[in-house]
DNA sequence: GCTTTATATTTGGTCTGACCAATATGGTCT
DNA sequence: AGACCATATTGGTCAGACCAAATATAAAGC
């Protein structure tokens, strides 16, 4: 449950659609807080929220005179999920794009975490490459594993920054793409999570045989 | 400029500050809005959206009850500038963690961006990287120079996800840690420049061989 | 006509005080 | 000790108001 169901964040919600779709154009000035409490029956408070909150995702300024409207491009990471979810089914380019830098990350991490891994922790990571690796088709869980995997290598890689990051795109992407996940170009879903988990079985298999020789 | 000078990006500032130093045992609940209010000597509305920043970096829940601290480990990439400033010396752990997850990202979309590169974005890539290699001691710019050209592989190589995360950097981390820059760990640093730099290099005198031969 | 200046209006930022529903608290009862 | 209930606290929202900055408009100058 990403939101509570406040007001403010029903409002935001619905602006940072209509950014998202342009329905706005860069640079122009919003309706003003009072035209909004007006349109959404709200008082200025619960619009000022929403506004505050798309601030911080970097869609809009806000400055006395009126709040005006960012490029997409200069947003912040957390829009990723709301954009893939605009329309009914998701931009594939945009899913291959997300899979690849995904995959990067995951790639990178699972080298430094494979070099500081304890036996045990070894093991864990060993199960959870099994588990992946059974892609039992319809997977609403799967987002959700992978990235709890990302965020168990970045634990065990010692790497706050990939936690962090983890933590972003489990709560932008895992969330709300959950049911959408059949939709999505499978092959090159397929293709990269087989790239990463061969990059794991890999070293854990190195990893193994150093602890066997020990 | 991250902030513009309002009050309740000040409460912000300042609540962001006690809960990244753990002043806020997590899963604590917060002082009410009310008290804040009277400390900072504030509006309740004014403490309202500064607790909604903080909302939106994943460092608090608010619940009609209390608002509970999160632990920083859930929290948002967001957090990251504000962490790595929290003492007069940066953590030099973080630095290095960022260091290694920033180029594992940029050595990746870096191969992307050089496969769909034209001449002329292979041109201007060329360019950044000499100037990029021209590391001359004290570079207050160079921190931009480098998100900026992370940003630009990003637009070559077209992929939305890499410009995003590239403005979080800059937002979070850039603009906040300039001054700093001359105490973080130049060792590691350096290493990890040249890392980077040396696959583009590498790309590009391919590619250009390719286009001499062609 | 066009630019420049002064004026009026709009807009965001903040404050005060109030009401409601959900939560937490403390005491009571078993 | 644990379950239950009344009460105080807290977040969510609303209404109306004031100020300073920014904008839009009208007037003046060329």
């Amino acid at each position: 449950m990403p939101h509570t169901n406040t007001k403010s964040h029903e409002i935001a919600d619905i602006l940072r659609t209509e950014i998202l779709r342009q329905q706005y154009r860069s640079g122009e000035r919003m309706p003003s807080e009072r035209d909004l409490a007006s349109r959404f029956d709200a008082s200025r408070g619960a619009v000022r929220e929403a506004l505050s909150q798309l601030e911080q995702l970097g869609l809009i300024n806000t400055q006395p005179g009126g709040a005006r409207v960012r490029d997409i491009e200069s947003a912040s990471i957390a829009i990723l999920g709301p954009l893939m979810v605009l329309q009914d089914t998701p931009d594939p380019k945009l899913v291959d794009q997300f899979l690849r830098t995904f995959g990067a990350l995951a790639a990178t991490i699972a080298r430094e975490a494979l070099e500081k891994a304890t036996p045990e922790q070894l093991n864990r990571m060993q199960k959870m490459v099994v588990s992946l690796s059974n892609y039992y088709g319809g997977s609403d869980s799967k987002h959700a594993q992978w990235t709890e995997f990302l965020k168990y290598l970045g634990s065990v890689a010692d790497n706050l920054v990939v936690r962090l990051i983890s933590n972003d795109l489990q709560a932008q992407f895992v969330e709300q793409m959950a049911e959408l996940d059949l939709k999505s170009a499978p092959a090159r879903k397929k293709q990269n999570v087989n790239q990463v988990l061969g990059l794991v079985r890999q070293g854990l298999s190195g990893k193994d045989a150093e602890l066997f020789f020990s």
